[in-house]
DNA sequence: AGAAAACTTGTATGAGCATTCAAGTTTTGC
DNA sequence: GCAAAACTTGAATGCTCATACAAGTTTTCT
């Protein structure tokens, strides 16, 4: 019913984004953020509370925007391998894999382990694709690699991400182009 | 000749790392540093000038371990197979790879894109290893796949730090032995 | 020993910040 | 059309923090 604040909240996340990339995750001010979405300091707590969390709907933002990614593209996959490839390529979909999101992905999870609600969505949010890549795994590789390979493969996701948030480069095409590559070599 | 001075030096990095390790990069105080390292914010200020500075040489010393540890461990290797393992396995170094050391890693990575002097570091640093990577992969792999797989391996690596900084467990052994797997799949 | 240099620290300073609040403006419901 | 609810904000508040400094202590050198 409250249509304003659906907005606002839309609003007002997209500004964090774009002003915790702009400034660090360690410096970055409300005031930033309210410049930002040119509103005040003030009205981002009316809808808030406090800058924790905004941040933790930031980061619930980002979490929303992987899982439809996995979402749309499981739905057009229908073999194991098909749906391995597509888990892994939701990660650097077009709506995700841009610059600003790289970058907040990136410093949500370096600070996730002192603040516990970024904790808690990035456990579940671990967990989520963990057992997703199991389930095509299992159908792919032998039993005792399962969980080496579903290792090596968020460990290579993550590594992407961090990468691309240093360099600022992020060209989510050519990521996928290679993350296909690289399944390749590690499973078949 | 300033004896006292390296030590303290040593201290105090050494204290950095414990105080960023438990408060987190975006929170930690001199004081908590000056804490860890029982010694005061002000003599900290003494030696470096400046947090940001202290910092720059805190994050050296993780580079000086990480340098050493592949020098050790590259004398040790005659193989091309043998150096690039070497090189890998470099990272998992058991004076390297231990919890608080992650973290740090992981949580200055994130932050160089907000600091010249951790920026600088770390571009030299991603450098260095690339250009080690490319060398061995070179007399291993065809010639168009060299630096498809140096950006796997290096993605790989960084993936696994982030993976250690969040659960907290680094188990360097285990880590070894996981790289030694993914570099058999990757390469030959 | 004694002067100088190196080191240490408690305290003061002042800037920057998240959050609160009171006073307004706009929107909604009827 | 108007009261109430929802929203917005500038300014005030109170806190935390890095850094500077002056006053001491320890070490070094001769």
């Amino acid at each position: 019913m409250s249509r304003i604040r659906d907005i606002r909240n839309e609003e007002l996340t997209a500004a964090a984004i774009r002003a915790v990339h702009r400034h660090g995750y360690a410096q970055v001010t409300m005031n930033d953020i309210a410049l930002e979405a040119k509103a005040s300091a003030a009205s981002i707590n009316y809808y808030f509370g406090s800058k924790e969390k905004l941040m933790e709907a930031t980061m619930r933002r980002l979490l929303g925007l992987l899982r439809s990614a996995t979402v749309d593209r499981l739905a057009a996959a229908d073999t194991p391998r098909a749906r391995l490839a597509a888990l892994v390529e939701a990660n650097f979909d077009d709506r995700l894999f841009v610059p600003a999101q790289c970058s907040l992905w990136v410093q949500f999870w370096s600070n996730a382990p002192y603040s516990a609600p970024l904790a808690r969505l990035q456990r579940i949010n671990r967990g989520r694709v963990q057992s997703h890549l199991q389930a095509e795994l299992r159908q792919l590789v032998a039993g005792s690699e399962v969980s080496s390979v579903t290792a090596t493969l968020q460990a290579y996701m993550d590594g992407v991400w961090l990468e691309a948030a240093q360099s600022g480069a992020c060209d989510a095409q050519a990521a996928r182009r290679e993350a296909a590559l690289v399944l390749r070599r590690l499973v078949m």
